[in-house]
DNA sequence: AATTTTGTATGCTATATAACATAGTTACGC
DNA sequence: GCGTAACTATGTTATATAGCATACAAAATT
């Protein structure tokens, strides 16, 4: 049955805003949380456009991204299973200000945010969960904009790695090779660099035995130099 | 008396916030709130430190900035009267990651963070607040990303001057020059370049009639201009 | 008032990285 | 299975901007 399957992954997959409600909230929830199923690299939402809804990434990956200066993309933020996004524009009472969109098949929910605003309203345990989510995410933007703007390539290239490592980890059989496999053009795009660049300076990183590359697979071999470029590059 | 200078501070600098307290909440305000006198350039609270307390600026002007590397500094966000600061850290539970300074004589007030969170738990209006203030700081951090990263010199430069235009206004006598005196420096510091550029760049301004420069007073001539290249530069 | 320090201005040089070009390689639709 | 498109790789060139040097002006300190 429908309901149970949703209750299920709101139990489990998205427990932490679960636990913080009362039955009367869970009953809420269920009553108006929707599946939606993704491909690869579907756009969710677009900037510029009205939020709606609270997402809920539930299996996949999601990127959100902004389209800059003469074609270029910057990645602003990577979206794992059990996190919420879509929320802040309706928070702020703007337009989306960046768009999302998925890097893998992927499974989410929506939940109308006039809803969300309801039970907030009333529920303060889960006011304080998204003011502590904001707060985190305001806190990586602002490190962000330091990164970017003043990390040489290679920092920002590895910095990037050490991201995607954060966020998504190993893979369990070997415990090195990156969970998650991006295009290039990504890569470089969560970096702030062309293609061609990010191209040049994991082949670098290549040749200085830090990771291995099997097309789209990264095996980081030297995690504390990686760190250590990162930092000082 | 103290108390009651601190009460019409409240009600009319920090309106936004008292109005949405209870009586009882306004006297623990009351009661909990230090005003402080700081000098030009003077450091409020430093990267890595805990954080403690709400800020309020009631007069004067202040800078957020990260010291990022090679002794480069960002200046990630400025702080008009009548706004907040300071507490992003406290609710993400982390250290600052930014640090925050005086760029005039101003007035600040604090309230413990403890009190703002149990303040915070029990009144929802002001739990919106913070989600609403948190939630533009984010989108306003993540367009910054891109703005820096992608726009060139000018542009960046452009839009550090609507930057401030937005911020601070126009003296009313003129309306025409911008109510804020800053250093080259930190000209540079708010737009990512070294401050040699930012002084060339303004020059080039100043060349081409969009601004008039008297020191440190910057009177924009052409504001539609400046905008244009803040927007396609 | 004299002296030091700090800030502003401008020219020249070096360099990191974008932009462009070309080619090989892999994935994908028919 | 073949042809086309998308992705990866690498070399070369162009350029925006940092870095450095020098000079002058203004402000602060003695």
């Amino acid at each position: 049955m429908i309901k149970s399957t949703i209750e299920k992954i709101l139990t489990e997959e998205l427990a932490e805003i679960w636990a913080l409600l009362t039955n009367d909230e869970k009953r809420l929830l269920i009553d108006n949380f929707t599946i939606h199923h993704y491909k690869k690299n579907q756009i969710i939402y677009a900037e510029k456009e009205e939020p709606e809804y609270l997402w809920a990434l539930i299996d996949g990956k999601v990127k959100k991204y902004k389209d800059g200066v003469g074609g270029r993309v910057q990645i602003i933020r990577l979206i794992n299973p059990g996190q919420y996004f879509g929320y802040r524009a309706y928070f702020a009472g703007e337009p989306y200000v960046s768009s999302a969109a998925t890097l893998e098949p992927s499974t989410l929910g929506t939940l109308p945010m006039a809803l969300v605003e309801e039970m907030i309203s009333k529920n303060n345990g889960l006011a304080m969960f998204f003011i502590h989510e904001l707060s985190r995410n305001l806190g990586n933007s602002d490190t962000k904009i330091v990164n970017l703007t003043q990390k040489h390539i290679r920092g920002r290239l590895a910095e990037a790695l050490i991201v995607l490592l954060d966020n998504y980890g190993y893979e369990e059989d070997d415990n090195m090779t990156l969970k998650i496999y991006m295009a290039r053009e990504d890569l470089a795009n969560l970096s702030n660099m062309t293609t061609s660049n990010a191209i040049r300076t994991l082949s670098n990183f290549v040749s200085e035995k830090i990771i291995v590359v099997d097309g789209r697979k990264i095996k980081i071999l030297n995690e504390p130099m990686l760190r250590k470029i990162s930092k000082f590059g």
